[in-house]
DNA sequence: TGGAAAACATGACGCTCAGCATGTAAGTTC
DNA sequence: GAACTTACATGCTGAGCGTCATGTTTTCCA
């Protein structure tokens, strides 16, 4: 067995705490929200109920946890990524691919499940609020060193209708659209984006 | 009193019918699919849970009903605004705001409701792509009408973009985006669009 | 090394849910 | 207008839910 080791009380904690919000982010991607308990949870963290307990003092509390656990983990990935972009134009295009990587994962499944249920949920909807827009502006912050020739106005637009644009692509693949049509209109936005980058640096206003 | 009315069979079987599923609808904006019970829609509709049972054999029937009913009211009002677009590039950009207004109301909120949770839900996933697919193709076959100096291939393109772009923006209002932001990113796809329409139309391949 | 404290498990409570069995009223048919 | 069918109401049941009170194990510290 692996479970002769001694945890300090610290690790155990963080251990059990990471366990359930991964469980949590489990259960949103396979089940969603609406059949997501915390019974089911505890089955897939291998912890009883008294433990989600001692660590939330509700589920919401525990949604909330997850909705910042799973914005951290996209923050990171999307960073590491963007980081090791080319620039000028093959760049504005791979960026795109990045994006929509990193917004039509299981991550971002789990974490459209949470804003769909926070429309409804003010509670979750404070708590999600702050982390997502912190994550867009970080991620902005990335793509706008990437495309550092354009004015930052251009590419905060061109950032934006990328964003919303996959996210729109993300539900269509959730509810099993056709993946071709999306890779079609993904490549047919990435010429778009291309031509107006070039349009862009090559005449400043 | 206004209930001295004699209604036939068909009649009142209608009327039940399509309170239930205004009713589900209602739910499904303002407490959202997680917490939409039978219960809530038959206070809503004014009917006992009997009533229910003996129109829709399971939930998940009911749901299955709405989904239609919301796509058939959707599919109308679409069909309604889009047949009195004007040709040319300043229809493009008109088509583009009514279809922004059609897939923003409250009608497309409970449909992605019912999207997301479809996902997870078989059952109510095979109810909701078959009117979905049908819903799009009638909406294209509008528009390319509108557009029709356009070789289709593109037109159906700028009409799925537009389409995706819209769902993403309308995910951001739901959880209280910044209204100017989607503003300013819908004009500036507009302005995007309507010079992909010119280009186009003046040198077509 | 023993007691305090933190981490976690167990079991029970109140509540809501979806589904069903049964009863009643309204419309139809002859 | 009486038998019959359809439309709807009422009440119940078992299951699952979130939360809480109380035990048990593990780590810590003096």
């Amino acid at each position: 067995m692996t479970e002769t080791t001694h945890r300090t009380q610290a690790q155990r904690r963080e251990q059990t705490r990471t366990a359930l919000l991964d469980a949590t982010i489990d259960c949103l991607v396979e089940v969603g929200y609406a059949r997501t308990s915390v019974q089911e949870i505890c089955a897939r963290a291998r912890v009883s109920k008294g433990a989600v307990q001692h660590h939330f003092t509700a589920k919401a509390e525990l949604m909330a946890a997850a909705v910042e656990h799973l914005t951290t983990k996209l923050r990171r990935r999307l960073a590491e990524s963007l980081d090791e972009l080319p620039g000028g134009g093959t760049g504005v295009a791979a960026a795109i691919d990045l994006l929509w990587a990193g917004y039509s994962g299981t991550l971002s499944t789990a974490v459209t499940e949470l804003w769909v249920a926070a429309r409804t949920d003010p509670e979750l909807r404070a708590a999600i609020r702050p982390v997502d827009r912190a994550l867009g502006r970080a991620t902005l912050e990335h793509v706008t060193q990437v495309a550092g020739e354009l004015p930052p106005e251009r590419a905060e637009m061109l950032f934006w209708l990328t964003v919303n644009l996959t996210r729109g692509l993300a539900l269509d693949a959730e509810l099993g659209g056709d993946p071709n049509r999306r890779r079609q209109l993904l490549d047919e936005w990435k010429r778009i984006a291309v031509l107006l980058y070039q349009d862009a640096t090559a005449a400043p206003s």
